[in-house]
Formats: C-alpha cells, structure tokens, sequence
DNA sequence: ATCAGAAACTGATTTTTATCAGTTTTTGTA
DNA sequence: TACAAAAACTGATAAAAATCAGTTTCTGAT
C-alpha cells in the first residue's frame, strides 16, 4: 500500500454512477478533496477486516474490491463487490458497530480513505448528502432481500446462471462478450453459497449447452436469453 | 380496517425499542400527530403489497407485522418482522421505488400511516433524527448481511435452531418459557428457506432431543444453551 | 525456464433436503 | 357443538448438493 501518489480529485468520481458526491457545495468539495487520503492496494490486500473498528469510509477511484464475511470453517460468502465510484465502510461509521465485513482487493485498486467525523458533518451540513446516501443504503437493503429469497429459494444451478448475470451488469461484457471480471471458481461458489465442485461441474454443464465458453477464468456469454431461462428471471 | 379510533400519541411510541422519533422537537412531534392516519387491522389483512407504490411509511402501534418478498411458484419469504415501535415502508419512500415487500398482519395490529413528504421534510429539517434513520437502515442492512451468510452456509437444522433464538430475542418467552409469537409450520419454513416437511421433521427431533416441547402452535424453550449449539453461535 | 503450490477438474459416494401421497389433528366458523 | 377446511404430521422416494479422494492443469515466483 503506496500514500498520496497521484490523488484523483473527487470531481473525477462525480461524474461515476453512484454519484454520492453530486450535492455537495464547491467548499464540502474543496474540504474533502484537501482530508482525503489516497492509498494504492494491490490484488490481496485488505483493506479492512471483520470485527474492526472503521473509523472512517472508503471511496474506490479505481479497481475491484470483494466484500465478504467469514462463515462456517472459514468459508467466505462474498456479500457484493465494490468498483470505480462505490463508497465502502460508511455502513460502520454511521451505525458505530465493527465492520461486518472483510474487504479484500481482487484487482489492483486506489481507495481515498476520508475520516468519519467529516461524513457525519456531512450529513448534518448538507441534508440532500443525507438523502442521496440513505437512497444508497436503502438500494443496497433491497438488494440483499432479493439475495435473501434467490438463496432461499432457487436452485444452485438457478443461482448461478444469475450470478453470472449479475456480473455481466455490474460489470459489464468486453467486445468478445467476455465478462470484464475474473473470479476463481472458489469466488463463484463463495457467492452462490455452494461447494466449488458444484460450480465446476454446472459450469461445464452451461458449456455443454452452448451458454457459455470458458477459457481458464475468462467466461464468454454466448446465450443470454438461455441464461436468463435458467435464472428463472 | 377502522381507522382513527383511539389515536394513540407518538410520544407513546417514543419509548418503544427503537427511539426512532427521540429526536423530534416538540413542534415537529406535533406535527407528526396532527398528520397521521391512525388504522386497526385484523389477523390476515395485507398493509401493503410487493410491487405497489407506497407514499408513506407505517409506523407499528401495537400487534404483529411479518414482511415477505414472494418467490418462486408464490412461495413466501420471510425477511423480518415488525412490531411496536418498529416503523415500515419508510425504505420505499426514501428509495422512491416500488415496495420490494408485502406487509402482512399476523397479530392484530393497529398503524399509523404518516405521508413520505412529512419523512422528507423531517430528514431534512433536522439532522439528528436524519443520522437515526441511517443508523437504522444500516442496522438492518448489517442484519441482512448475516441473514444471507447463514442461508448460504448453514443446513437446514442450524437454520431452524437459529430462528427459535431470533424469534427468543425478538418476542421474548413467557414466564413458561414459551415463545411469544405464533406461526404455523409453512410460515417457519419461509423463515429458514426449507420445506414445511422439513420443519415439523427437524421441531419433531429437536423435542426428541429434549431442546423444546410442543403443543400445537406452542414452542417452549426446554434447553437454550442445546440450541445456540446447533445453531452454531 | 523450471518448479512448487494453487486451482481446476473428475468420478464415486454419501448426505441432505425436497417432493409426493397420503392420514390425522387442529382450528375457526356457522 | 359440528363440520369443513386448513394445518400438522408420516413414510417412501427422488433429486439435489456436499464430500472425499484423487489427477491434471495452470500460474506465479525464483
């Protein structure tokens, strides 16, 4: 982990998809830009562990990070990823509780590390701050119940077939529609909740059917539609 | 659904588990109990509905809530659980998405509905009751996160130990170490994520196993240490 | 370029859980 | 109180998924 070697501006990630930063005055801007501050991680690295205290958030300006929390035995259960524009960590500054996840980098990032004192300023200066994060927290409250009955209720082989897809949006397909990620079969089954021989076998069983290629870790969507069949979407 | 017939105060509620409204001046207070729609519902009656638009969150009275998303083949699945003092829909509002839950009633329960503008202009009026509202949300989000580790790594029967202990905490025992709530079988089974088959098998082993005792609806705690066991806690 | 360790893969087997088809019991209502 | 409907229960069976025990392939570091 390298400090303060080339720090993005916050303007730069304004213009990012979460754009959680948009409301804020050029003075909220100006302040954050000046307390940031900007850490490079490499692949592995954490960045901040289960069950310790965070006393500040994390704005990913490049790079992919997993966030996940320790179960059974040690089993990972990845709980959703973090890119370009995602904030992680706020969920303990706001509640005051220890991270309830790990947070560990899967593709060479840089983070902006900002002190939660300012966030809460934040909030109680500028309430449209106050409402774009809560519309953030809510969104993601919403996501985790959908993955509370997929996981409830689908099959593993349902269960994959949409965490593929869901990897093709977040993350999106490149010319050859080869999803722009690279997981480990053990990552899949960390975020499908199943054993790695299972997703290597309905892998090859997708393979078989023509919905997909695969070469090494680089998976090619070759039926979207035949996916989606199977997700039961 | 009668409505408006012994408005209870917010104040009431103030003193409910989760101070949600602590932070409200007395005018605002005011506010909030000359705007709100008091309802009574019976055993059954559905408070909003999956999929619809609400305008407004709910804040519980008295009775019991059960929050479901609706699955596969119709087939329920039991996020959470609302009771006094607890406030719901509030996520919809804030999100201005379409409700991700049906709210439906399992213990008569009476309701105040108050209109999203008012959350709004609370948020932005006064930011401490703003941070509580976060904290809440995060609260949840936390619990959610928990939520999916489980159902993705736990079988079965740790499962259902483990909801016995979450529904212990939530809704206590009487002073005969009976559960306070009642659910049929098919709505545990919607808890854990199984079969209603499997629950009356695996509540019929555990009061084999001497860790609780059966009469009808009725679940009596006999051995709490046994169950936090298999729970794996 | 080599090599060790990690990851991917395969087949056999066991365990867990769901499903199906019924019977019995309970419950709420007329 | 009787009765129909719903819920609870039971046993048999099927399906899904995990586990185990390997072999092969890939990958990153020296």
């Amino acid at each position: 982990m390298k400090n303060n070697q080339n720090i993005p501006a916050c303007e730069e990630c304004i213009s990012a998809e979460y754009a959680i930063f948009k409301d804020l005055t050029p003075e909220q801007l100006d302040d954050l830009n000046y307390e940031k501050v900007c850490s490079f991680y490499k692949r592995g690295n954490i960045i901040f562990q289960e069950g310790h205290r965070i006393n500040g958030f994390y704005c990913v300006n490049s790079g992919i990070i997993k966030m996940y929390k320790t179960g059974i035995d040690g089993k990972e259960q990845i709980i959703r990823f973090a890119k370009r524009g995602d904030i992680i960590g706020y969920r303990s500054v706001l509640s005051s509780e220890l991270a309830c996840t790990t947070a560990r980098v899967i593709e060479d990032a840089t983070l902006c590390y900002v002190a939660g004192d300012s966030l809460i300023t934040l909030i109680k200066e500028n309430p449209a701050f106050a409402m774009k994060l809560m519309q953030l927290t809510c969104k993601e409250l919403g996501e985790a119940n959908n993955y509370i009955t997929d996981i409830a209720q689908k099959t593993v082989r349902e269960r994959l077939a949409e965490i593929l897809l869901l990897l093709k949006d977040t993350f999106n397909l490149d010319e050859n529609q080869v999803l722009q990620i690279s997981l480990t079969r053990e990552e899949l089954a960390n975020m499908v909740g199943t054993a790695t021989e299972s997703v290597i076998r309905l892998l090859s069983e997708f393979k078989q059917d023509q919905l997909i290629e695969l070469q090494g870790r680089k998976i090619k969507i070759l039926n979207l539609p035949g996916l989606q069949k199977i997700a039961n979407f």
